[in-house]
DNA sequence: AAGGAGTTTTACCAATTGGTCAGAAAGACG
DNA sequence: CGTCTTTCTGACCAATTGGTAAAACTCCTT
């Protein structure tokens, strides 16, 4: 008798996780190319190898579905900071972020499109995340940094700017990817040893008290 | 006779001239915050407080408007770097460029997103001018730091990823503007003081040989 | 005041958009 | 096999989109 879309949730049969999975991962490639209001229910039907009502029989909305894959990537995206452990060696600790971060521009370029597009229009669908568990975890690690600068194993350095340094230095060669490729075209076919190897002589020389 | 558009060339009278920069205004705070796909000829419209038809007196199409803000947006978007005076004081000369950089943020960060958004979406619009005219001068300056760095006026480093760096780091603090003042919101009610201070002692250190 | 160029508006269009709905097809299961 | 649920499709819709046509208005020049 119900035959409604299953609201979003929990996905219960072998097809539903299937084709929910299919449609999320089209999106991701839509949504990440052209924003939230430039891509279509269309594009992302086609790229899916769906039909535009069977989209909307998996999710109640084209919002709906940039939502999921918001909030499924928040959590993915604070991984690499979460791992920064107070008890480890200092220095070490934030160049091993530094590395993780630039994986994560190299592995999931995708993603990282998808969060600097919704960014740019002013987050107004993540405010919230951001004013909480990004917020919260930045501090709480912004705060870790200061303990390893205030007691001289690392430099004196404004923690929350080292941390917006590592993100914008790392997301950099995933959201301005084609300018970096095209400007590097006759030098390196794959830039990121490179950038690794930069970024962590620049992080290593900045943490040197 | 002849009532057809100006074809989007040189302005002969003074109400062309006013009403072209209105539109190009409007245009740049919607295209900055919505994309090219994201923006509609309504938005811009009303943003300049013009009738949707008459701002297609004035340009043939949207994607005119669009065009005409990328190309007057490159040249000053160079002007940075181009004033990298290879006779000066290497470090002086880099540190400076950052400062000016970031002063580009600060003051035009919509000119910042417009790019950001096109090149996110893979410069569709303006391949041609990054493989030319930017490649270039990048090109260019960055061997002129190759040879500072060759006689050890500064550090050792891969000048184009140094550059890029600069480009990160800098436009940072315009792409992501919303972010950066989400998280320090009870801290810095303006990052950029702060933020300049950070990335001065950040080239500093690493320029340092 | 008249004429014509330059400017603006009203009314409109075809295409695309996100989304709906009734029913057809495909499994699952006894 | 038959029945019930889940999955999928074609036809459709109202709203929005970029863009046009032509008439109307404004303003400068004579």
């Amino acid at each position: 008798m119900n035959a409604s879309p299953p609201a979003a949730k929990k996905p219960r049969t072998r097809i539903q996780k299937k084709n929910r999975k299919t449609i999320l991962d089209a999106a991701l490639d839509v949504f990440s190319q052209n924003g939230f209001r430039g891509s279509t229910l269309d594009q992302i039907a086609r790229a899916a190898g769906l039909s535009k009502p069977n989209l909307l029989y998996y999710f109640p909305s084209k919002e709906a579905i940039h939502v999921e894959l918001l909030s499924c990537l928040m959590d993915t995206w604070l991984d690499p900071l979460r791992a920064l452990d107070p008890a480890g060696e200092p220095k070490r600790e934030i160049l091993s972020y530094v590395r993780r971060k630039l994986g994560m521009s190299r592995d999931y370029p995708r993603e990282s499109r998808l969060f600097a597009n919704e960014i740019l229009q002013g987050a107004p669908r993540i405010r919230k995340a951001i004013r909480g568990e990004l917020k919260d975890l930045v501090d709480e690690k912004a705060e870790v940094i200061r303990g390893w600068s205030a007691r001289g194993a690392i430099a004196r350095v404004n923690p929350h700017h080292l941390i917006f340094s590592i993100w914008a230095l790392t997301q950099h060669y995933a959201d301005f990817d084609v300018q970096v490729r095209l400007i590097l075209e006759d030098r390196e076919s794959d830039p990121f040893p490179e950038a690794e190897r930069y970024l962590e002589t620049l992080f290593d020389k900045l943490l040197t008290p």
